[in-house]
DNA sequence: CGCGTTTGACCCGCGC
DNA sequence: GCGCGGGTCAAACGCG
């Protein structure tokens, strides 16, 4: 069951091809946006049942950093602007993959056609503020879907082995 | 006692 | 305008 074996859905699918960079890109900001491409920086985890994992849709959208306070501020119409997302599907016994930062749950929502609930975690590292959600799939529950949102801006917090595997995989997606 | 999770309330955007 | 769905807050609670 801890077969570790990866295989990416996209590289076969032309249409979805050109996802490829952006996928790079999304792990580049990962790290805090260094342009080098420090995947290898990214080695952590100890995401023990992971199988596969596919990149969903490095959907790339702007946001404001924070949403606006409830009633404070008042009426400050700034654009709501999206930061990047990320998210990828793992095959996973375990609903969050262990990535190396360390997470606090904030939240958690029922959401509309699944019957699992999504999770909302935030990174505790001070002055970091990159969120991710997790969810599990109704249709095939060893699915899960992680999504992340903004790019950290300290090194990782912990080494871990299994998602390093991971992201040598990805590697091959770099442009250059 | 400190830190993380749980959970209900609240807010906001959007579609009807 | 209203209802719904998604996202966040924060108090209470649990655990090491």
């Amino acid at each position: 069951m801890e077969n570790y074996q990866m295989f990416f859905p996209i590289s076969s699918s032309p249409s979805e091809a050109n996802m490829a960079p952006n996928s790079c890109q999304a792990f580049n900001s990962f790290h805090g946006d260094s342009s080098n491409g420090l995947l290898l920086d990214w080695k952590s985890s100890s995401s023990r049942n992971a199988e596969n994992c596919f990149i969903q849709k490095p959907e790339v959208e702007e946001t404001d950093n924070q949403m606006m306070k409830p009633s404070s501020v008042g009426k400050q119409k700034e654009k709501k602007i999206r930061k990047q997302r990320y998210a990828f599907e793992t095959r996973s016994q375990v609903d969050v993959l262990d990535d190396g930062y360390h997470w606090r749950k904030y939240g958690q929502k029922a959401v509309k056609d699944n019957k699992f609930p999504r999770s909302y975690y935030r990174c505790t590292h001070q002055g970091c503020n990159v969120k991710k959600q997790v969810q599990r799939l109704t249709k095939d529950e060893s699915v899960v879907v992680t999504t992340y949102e903004g790019m950290h801006t300290h090194p990782i917090h912990k080494p871990t082995d299994n998602f390093e595997h991971i992201l040598n995989q990805m590697h091959i997606y770099k442009p250059f």
